[in-house]
DNA sequence: GCTCAAGATAATAGCGCTATTATGTAGCCG
DNA sequence: CGGCTACATAATAGCGCTATTATCTTGAGC
C-alpha cells in the first residue's frame, strides 16, 4: 500500500518575491530582507545592487507574509465613533500623518455611536496584530478590555480622561469643559443658563460636559441651569429648533451653552431671525471651534478641544512604546486640556 | 565535516493558533478553517465544538497567515487627500458602513494633496494585497497607473469624472458643476460675477470647478466672469477676505460662486458687517451643502456633491467586483450628478 | 605570515493559515 | 449486498517573508 506521491498543484503566484530580486541581485534573499530591515548592514554594493533589482523588476513586498514571519504588523487600528465628526476627523487626519511618518499604516474602524458594536471591530483588529490599537473614549466592555489586556498590545484611549485607564490615554476631562463654560457665562452675568445638547444619550463626552454645566452653574448663587436636548446628531438646524424650544420653555434664558458649534451656529442664525441681540440679551458659548466659528457674525464664544494634538500625542506615545518595545510599559495619561476662547457671541 | 544540525530556537509564540482550536474540538486544523471560510460545509456537531472551543480560548484569527496562505487579503486601501475634509469624511465614512457590513476593513492613507506622494502611498496599499483600492480623483502618475495595471486589483477613482478612467469610477464632473453655478446666476439676471476660490492650485477639482464656471458665464451676453483666489485652504476667514478682495477690484460685483461652503459663509458674514444685502445686491452660491448652510442667515443657496452616494456606490462596484472574481471585469463609470439647492442667498 | 574580530552575506526553519487532494462514512440504488 | 455517490473530515504542502545561526571575507595587529 505504497503511498502515491500526491502531486500538488499549488497556484504558483506569478507575484515578484525577494526571491526573484534576490537572484537579479545575485545576492541571497537574506541579504535582500536585511536591506529593507537594516538597511545599515548592507554594503553599498549590494544596496545598489538590489535597488536596481526592485527597480527593474517592480518588487512590491507582501507586508502580510513579513508581518505573519515577525509576529508584527506596521498597522495601527484607530476606532473613533465617525470619521464625519469634524472633531474625530482631524485626530485621525493628524495620527495618520504622524504615524506615516514612521511607516505606520492606519486601518480605521467605526463604531458609529454604537458602543457594542466595539468588541467585534477590536476583535478584528487583533487579527492583524497592529502594533498599537486607538480607541475612542474610556468606556469599554468587560469582554474588550480582557481581549486587549492578553493581546499585550499598546492601546491608546483618546478624546477623555477620567478613571479608569487601559493603557495610555489622552485626552481632557469633559466635565471641566461643562464647567469652564458655565464659569464663564456666570462672570458675565448671566443667571438663567441652559445647556443645549444633541444626541446626548449616544454621545457620553457631551453628556459629561452637560453635567459638569449644570452642576457648577447651580453653585453659583442666583444662578439656574437646565439641560435642552434632542435626540439627532447636532446640526445648525437642530440648533435653532433648540432655541425656539429654550425660549418657549424659559422666556428669561440669557445664557446658553451648547454641546458643539454647530448647534451654536444654529442658535445665532435663529436669534438674527428673530432679531434678539447677542451677546446683549443673550450670552452663547460653543464647543468645537470649527472652522466657521471664529468668522461668524457675531464670532463666536467658544471651547477648543485640541483634536489635532490629541492626534500627534497619541502617535509619539505609540512611536515611543514600539521603539522600546523591551522596557515595561509605562502607563502614561496626558491631559490636553482645552483652551476658552472669548469672542463676540458672551 | 559533518554539518552539526543547527538547533533552532524559533520564538514559540503563546499565541492561541487554530491547531490549538482544532485540539481541543478535537477535530483537524482544516475543519476548523473551513469553519471559518465556509461555515455550510461543516456538520452542525462539529461547528458546535468549534465554537465552544474558541470561545473557552479566546481564539483570535491571525489574518496576515490567512492573507498570506489564499494571497488576498479583505482589506480595501483608500487614499483621499484628507479626512479633514467633510467632503472625504463623508465618503470614507460611507465606505466604512458599506465595506463593513461584508468583513471588509478600510485602510486609510492622505496625500494632503500632494499629488506626488501617491506613488509611494499606493506601493505600500499594493504590499497587503488588498481587495480593492480606492483613489481620488484621476490624475495618477505613470508609475502609479503601472504598479495598479500589474497588480490585477480592482480600482475605484472617486470624486471625479472625465478622462481617462483606469478601471473603475464613481463621480461627477466638476467642470458641469461650475457651469451650473454659472448659469443659475446668470439666470437671476447677474452680469458681473466672480469665482472666489481658495488652493485652487493644489484643489484641481475646485480649478475644474473654476474653469467650467468662468466659461459658462462668458459665453452669456453681457456677462464678465473673474477668479480671485487664495492659496489658504477653505474657510469663512479666507471667504471674508476674498470677498473684501473682490469688493476693492470689482466694485460692481453682483454674483459669486464660492469654491465651496466655507467660503460663502464667510462671504454671507462679511457682507452682513458691511450692510450688503444678500440677495439683494448680491447673489452666493456655495458648492458642498455643508453642516451649516441650510441654517446660514440667509440660507445659502449650494451644489451638494453626493458625498455619502458616491461611497455608496464605490462600494458596491467593489463588492460586485469581489464576489465575481473570474468572469471579465467590467469598466464601469457612475456619473453621480450633483443637485443645486436654491435657497435664499440667490 | 597568522590569528582574530568585525563586517557581510548566506542557509535554514518556521510564522499560522488556506487550498488542494485524499480518505472515511453513510445512504441509496439495482 | 456490492458498488457508487454525496457528504464530512483529515493530511499535506506551501504562501513569502523574517529571525536566527552559520559561514565567508577582509583587514588590523603583532
Amino acid at each position: 500500500m505504497a503511498a502515491p506521491k500526491p502531486i500538488r498543484t499549488r497556484r504558483k503566484m506569478q507575484r515578484v518575491t525577494i526571491m526573484d530580486v534576490a537572484a537579479r541581485a545575485e545576492l541571497s534573499p537574506s541579504t535582500v530582507s536585511l536591506y529593507f530591515r537594516k538597511p545599515d548592514a548592507v554594503s553599498a554594493a549590494a544596496s545598489e545592487a538590489i535597488a536596481r533589482a526592485i527597480d527593474a523588476l517592480d518588487y512590491v513586498p507582501n507586508l502580510m507574509a513579513g508581518g505573519l514571519a515577525a509576529a508584527s504588523s506596521r498597522v495601527v487600528s484607530i476606532i473613533v465613533p465617525s470619521v464625519r465628526n469634524a472633531f474625530f476627523a482631524e485626530t485621525v487626519a493628524t495620527l495618520q500623518d504622524e504615524l506615516g511618518k514612521h511607516r505606520l499604516q492606519v486601518m480605521l474602524s467605526h463604531t458609529e455611536y454604537r458602543e457594542h458594536d466595539e468588541e467585534s471591530l477590536v476583535r478584528t483588529a487583533l487579527s492583524w496584530t497592529p502594533a498599537a490599537v486607538v480607541l475612542t473614549g474610556l468606556s469599554h466592555s468587560t469582554a474588550t478590555r480582557r481581549l486587549l489586556r492578553d493581546s499585550k498590545v499598546p492601546i491608546v484611549e483618546i478624546w477623555e480622561l477620567g478613571s479608569p485607564t487601559m493603557d495610555m490615554a489622552v485626552g481632557f476631562h469633559h466635565d471641566q469643559v461643562g464647567q469652564a463654560a458655565a464659569s464663564h457665562l456666570v462672570q458675565r452675568g448671566r443667571k438663567r443658563l441652559l445647556f443645549l445638547g444633541a444626541r446626548l444619550h449616544e454621545d457620553r463626552r457631551a453628556a459629561r460636559r452637560a453635567q459638569g454645566f449644570v452642576e457648577t452653574a447651580r453653585d453659583a448663587p442666583d444662578v439656574t441651569a437646565d439641560i435642552i436636548q434632542h435626540p439627532a446628531p447636532a446640526s445648525a438646524e437642530v440648533g435653532a429648533m433648540l432655541l425656539g424650544e429654550a425660549l418657549h420653555r424659559f422666556p428669561n434664558v440669557d445664557g446658553i451653552a451648547c454641546s458643539n458649534d454647530h448647534i451654536a451656529l444654529g442658535v445665532i442664525f435663529e436669534c438674527q431671525r428673530r432679531g434678539i441681540s447677542i451677546p446683549g440679551r443673550l450670552s452663547v458659548v460653543g464647543f468645537g471651534d470649527l472652522s466657521f466659528s471664529a468668522a461668524a457674525n457675531p464670532s463666536l464664544t467658544t471651547i477648543r478641544p485640541p483634536g489635532d494634538l490629541i492626534g500627534k500625542e497619541a502617535a509619539r506615545l505609540i512611536i515611543a512604546r514600539i521603539a522600546h518595545p523591551d522596557t515595561e510599559p509605562e502607563r502614561t495619561v496626558i491631559d490636553t486640556r482645552f483652551n476658552l476662547l472669548h469672542r463676540q457671541s458672551s
